[in-house]
RNA sequence: GGGAGAGUUCCCGAGCGGCCAAAGGGGGCAGACUGUAAAUCUGUUGUCGACGACUUCAGUGGUUCGAAUCCACUCUCUCCCA
């Protein structure tokens, strides 16, 4: 990358569980930074999945420029590697612009990769082999293909969860693929210096309850919005494996199965979003240069006041500090 | 009014004399996370001064060396006949 030798691009990044006000806080800075929004969000990128995963508003949308929004279609796969690519290409677009950088969003690996924690070297396309291996796990178990890459690799045995079937099936795929053992490959991930300077701004909650408090009452407005038609619609056409994915239709299909009344679909619906949201709460909070902001501390200015302060403060020393 | 059955830990649900603080699932809580990540996986979940002790299986009282498990009565619920 021959960026090592320019100035890194600052970055403000807005993290944090669903439901927590990123998207309106992203907004805000954006206008009050001249700024513009990168989404790092693995399910707003298809289009036609608008209620289930909350994009922002025709409103928000028009009044600052958001990318990475709507621009595949729910039958296209899409990957960590392929947002880094998008993302990198929209950081540059918009700097060369003299715009600031905001990248919101809740997919946590999506945000770290791009910002620097991983980097992705070339590998030849995956599909193939990825569905020989997950056919092999269906037939044979999980222990077989542990078995396979240990005898390959047997660094690998503390290096990944050997329980979780993905983890096991991506190290294998990464042998067939690329003749490498996954361990050294894995070790080179994070010989990386990406051309990014970020400010993490993370959203959190002192009172959890709240949260969800919040994550319900979106629920029952994305009902109101016209979910149900939206994830009926969804399931007459075909999707991809990551577009499926999306909390919001599969646990609504239970019902149109006839399976289960719609008040518990719903019920489980938001139980899934919570899940979700403990685990971002999870990896967003191990990030210790992240910044907490917390909703609901008592007597702080309004949330958007103290991001847009630590967001000045922090472009403001990288200019005297590049100047 | 008569008959059949059921009440188990936050919820559902197994247990049917000792190996039961009680399977399993859900939920809660905590955590992991290297090309599917809104995915996937792990741990934990009665109380305490905790390699032991204490209080739990609707209630009360029994039988027994010993009960969530057996008996009696009481309460609640479901179903069937009236």
């Amino acid at each position: 990358m021959d960026m090592l030798t320019d100035k890194k691009i600052p970055v403000i990044a807005v993290v944090g569980p669903t439901a927590s006000g990123k998207t309106v806080l992203a907004v805000s800075l954006a206008k009050a930074l001249d700024g513009e929004v990168i989404s790092a969000d693995s399910m707003q990128i298809y289009r036609g999945m608008d209620i289930a995963t909350a994009k922002p508003t025709v409103d928000e949308m028009q009044s600052v420029r958001h990318h990475l929004i709507d621009f595949l279609p729910p039958t296209e796969e899409y990957s960590v590697k392929r947002f880094c690519d998008d993302a990198f290409a929209a950081a540059k677009d918009i700097a060369s612009r003299g715009k600031t950088v905001i990248v919101a969003g809740g997919t946590g690996l999506y945000v770290d990769a791009l910002l620097g924690r991983l980097s992705f070297e070339e590998e030849p396309d995956h599909t193939e082999v990825r569905a020989e291996l997950q056919a092999r796990l269906r037939e044979e178990g999980r222990d077989a293909l542990v078995k396979e890459l240990l005898d390959a690799d047997p660094a690998l045995a503390d290096e990944i969860d050997l329980q979780n079937d993905r983890r096991v099936l991506r190290a294998l795929e990464i042998w067939r693929l690329t003749g490498e053992k996954p361990s050294v490959r894995r070790g080179r991930a994070f010989e990386n210096d990406t051309p990014f300077d970020p400010l993490y701004l993370g959203l959190f909650f002192r009172d959890r309850q709240l949260l969800y408090d919040r994550i319900s009452k979106r629920v029952d407005l994305m009902l109101e919005a016209g979910l149900v038609e939206e994830a009926r619609a969804f399931y007459r056409d075909s999707a991809s494996s990551t577009a499926v994915a999306a909390i919001g239709y599969k646990e609504l299909k239970p019902y149109f199965d006839g399976q289960l009344p719609l008040a518990d679909a719903v019920e489980n619906l938001k139980t899934a979003t919570r899940h979700y949201a403990k685990r971002q709460l999870t990896w967003f909070g191990r990030n210790d240069t992240l910044v907490r902001l917390y909703a609901d501390d008592p007597g702080a200015p309004p949330l958007s006041e103290r991001a847009i302060n630590a967001a000045r403060e922090f472009l403001l020393k990288r200019r005297l500090a590049d100047a």
